[in-house]
DNA sequence: AAATTGATTTAGGTTTGTCTAAATAATTAT
DNA sequence: ATAATTATTTAGACAAACCTAAATCAATTT
């Protein structure tokens, strides 16, 4: 198990999360969100492979190894276990802890990680709502949570978790007052535009676009 | 203020520290610390000295322009900080943070500093007992400082800093029980190999090769 | 089925930070 | 003062990680 570089990891981690939203991924969605061109990523993914750490095809795109897996859960844990260091030791807010997490997580020390796990009282869920990883790479996911924008109306249900960490969408999060453990109910939905109106325990009811209602994670509560 | 590559911010360290033993810096020593070849030397000062952090001149060594000292303060000031977090908040020792210290020192956000610095309190000494710069690079030497050699023989005095980091020095530290705080007193010395006998209060008596006595600094006490 | 469009790859280039080997300057010893 | 030694610089090369432009493959439309 050596050491990969800054850039190497930042691949195995974001093939990780666009694996997650299904089969094989493709060249032009690692250049979206890594921001490089194309071109560069083919250098790299094929440089990956050879390290079997992908398994790459021309033209079908890319998967991560049984290995490769195991490197991008190590630093996720990592940026997760930083992230709530930021928050829950130093006071960080939680919409401004994610460009600091992305440099701490190439830290290598595996003894840092270990003792920072500890000195946290070995947490489960980051400040996002999102599992962190445990040493071996086994990841809770929590069934229960559904998307904003599947709840049925008049459901009451708890914010568990937000599935971006976008600086502007933290910021239209933080408009609404909308925190985690926060419990709101779907009040209405707009079929024109898919727009949902929340209602949270008293506060005035506001709108939320269908995007975002994708992308914050709720779990259902008995009534 | 831009941020500069992991590298220039080492070089920027290493003229610093190694600029306090007196006055320009040779390209053969730079070459030493920082494990490269004195071609690569050159290239880099050049580079440091175009971009105004360096005053570079052919055969004749570099200096630290008071930006560039600007900078190798900060870098400091960021590796003693978290060396103090590693060793007051997570429970590492002493002689195993400076590794680590060396990839978080460049880490870059500027209000991550400011929270560690709080949330440690504001800390004045680094676990070597070296003095960690303030936000404004301001740093505050204790000027009773002596190096063990100098200590003249049943002086009492406290050990207060050591002057190296290396593993191997540290090693011997820990071998010999010495920590900082702890008190001694010099019983004889040995012209022979300038070795000296050493006394701690309920201890049995050990002795110190020379260049030991070098690197650890001690501030005596009255009697 | 051919043509257009879009995605992907190849080929060749750039920058950063390093290297080796050769050339030159500075220092030290004779 | 000259020779030998050591330190430093120059020149040319390389790997990593990116780029642009051109070529090729895949998918879709007509």
């Amino acid at each position: 198990m050596k050491k990969h570089s800054v850039s190497e990891e930042n691949y195995l981690k974001a093939v990780y999360h666009l694996e997650a939203a299904g089969e094989r991924v493709l060249t032009n969605d690692l250049a979206r969100t890594l921001s490089a061109k194309p071109a560069s990523i083919t250098d790299m993914v094929q440089k990956l492979t050879e390290k079997g750490l992908l398994d790459y095809q021309k033209y079908q795109g890319v998967q991560l190894t049984p290995e490769g897996r195991k490197q991008a859960l190590s630093v996720i844990r990592k940026h997760r276990l930083w992230e709530s260091f930021l928050v829950e030791k130093l006071g960080f807010n939680w919409d401004e802890v994610h460009e600091i997490a992305e440099e701490l997580e190439h830290i290598s020390s595996k003894k840092l990680v270990e003792k920072l796990d500890a000195f946290l009282n070995f947490p489960k869920l980051d400040p996002h709502g999102d599992p962190i990883p445990d040493k071996n790479g086994k990841i809770v996911y929590d069934q229960a949570l559904v998307p904003l924008i599947e709840l049925p109306a008049n459901q009451p249900a708890i914010v568990m978790s937000v599935a971006s960490q976008s600086a502007d969408f933290l910021e239209l999060l933080r408009f609404n007052n909308i925190v985690l453990g926060v419990k709101l109910e779907v009040k209405k939905r707009f079929d024109f535009d898919q727009s949902l109106q929340i209602k949270i325990p008293s506060r005035a009811a506001f709108t939320v676009s269908a995007q975002m209602a994708q992308s914050i994670k709720v779990k259902p509560v008995e009534i």
